[in-house]
DNA sequence: CAAGTGCCTTTATC
DNA sequence: AGATAAAGGCACT
């Protein structure tokens, strides 16, 4: 049965981009029908104008799962500290951070580093299908995402054939640590932004920025900044003035981050932008990998 | 079409 | 502390 939710004024929302930005990676586009798993359950899911429509879900999942319930156009005044982030908003405008599953939102991210949009989709649609359990709906096949037991147990050579690479070891030892000592990554909720990340950082596989994406899509942190290549980009483009000129020339030259460099541009975002900074920084990393 | 580059970085080592 | 290297393999140019 398909549920009608009419969005309000106040309640700017744009699916597509929500669903396309990076942020998650396992909704498909069939016709003008976004399919997603959730959870155990298929989500069926369409907008139209200002009209949105679901099956096979509750309304208050899906205000709970697609961040409904923030003011989001309080938080995109709020953002719009400078003309560039007035126009990275003004490009997205109805972009929603998701409020994602704390345990495959880490796995994805472990997955993530070092990688592209297109294999991180292929890599966690084959531990899906390889490790997860089945679900059928509508005639059609899909599969939760494994649960951590599941993957705790698996071999190194089937996670390798998800294209994991060297990051196989890492979710696999992730996958134990949460079994084995019986991690609830949902309580992190209730922590504080540097109690959360902390605990994250214990995770194998986890530095900085993969524990900023968890905290940020997963764990309601709408502060976490995650600083990478795009965003480092933009703040070398877009905001070198903040920063003395020795770091700025530093940071230009090399690959990667040193961990006091991220830890300096994330936290210059957070001070920048405020207690919603995780907005700012998904709105300029769209902006600037669709330019 | 081949080869090169880049990828929502982390870890190990010195 | 800070610098450096290594680590799959896929997608895009």
């Amino acid at each position: 049965m398909v549920v009608l939710l009419r969005l309000g004024r106040g309640c700017v929302f744009d699916l597509g981009v929500s669903l396309c930005c990076g942020q998650v990676f396992r909704w498909e586009l069939v016709g003008d029908w976004w399919w997603g798993v959730v959870g155990d359950g298929v989500w069926r899911v369409r907008q139209v104008g200002d009209r949105l429509e679901f099956e096979n879900v509750e309304e208050e999942r899906v205000r709970e799962y697609f961040g409904l319930n923030v003011d989001l156009p309080r938080i995109l005044r709020e953002i719009g500290k400078d003309e560039y982030a007035r126009k990275a908003v003004e490009a997205f405008k109805g972009l929603r951070i998701l409020r994602q599953d704390p345990w495959e939102c880490l796995v994805s991210y472990v997955c993530a580093t070092y990688k592209g949009i297109p294999a991180i989709k292929k890599m966690l649609f084959e531990l899906s299908r390889r490790f997860g359990h089945k679900i059928m709906f509508e005639n059609r096949t899909f599969y939760a995402f494994p649960t951590a037991e599941k993957l705790a147990r698996a071999s190194m050579n089937r996670l390798a054939e998800c294209g994991l690479g060297y990051r196989a070891r890492y979710v696999r030892e992730t996958a134990r640590k949460v079994h084995d000592e019986h991690v609830n990554l949902e309580s992190l909720r209730k922590a504080g932004y540097d109690d959360a990340q902390k605990e994250l950082l214990e995770f194998p596989g986890v530095g900085p920025k993969v524990a900023d994406c968890v905290l940020l899509f997963s764990l309601e942190k709408l502060e976490a900044f995650p600083v990478d290549v795009w965003v480092r980009r933009v703040i070398l483009r877009h905001y070198a003035q903040h920063f003395p000129d020795k770091f700025i020339n530093k940071i230009s030259e090399e690959k990667s981050l040193s961990n006091s460099e991220y830890a300096t541009l994330s936290l210059w975002g957070r001070k920048y932008f405020g207690k919603h900074a995780g907005y700012a920084q998904e709105y300029m990393y769209h902006y600037e990998r669709t330019r």
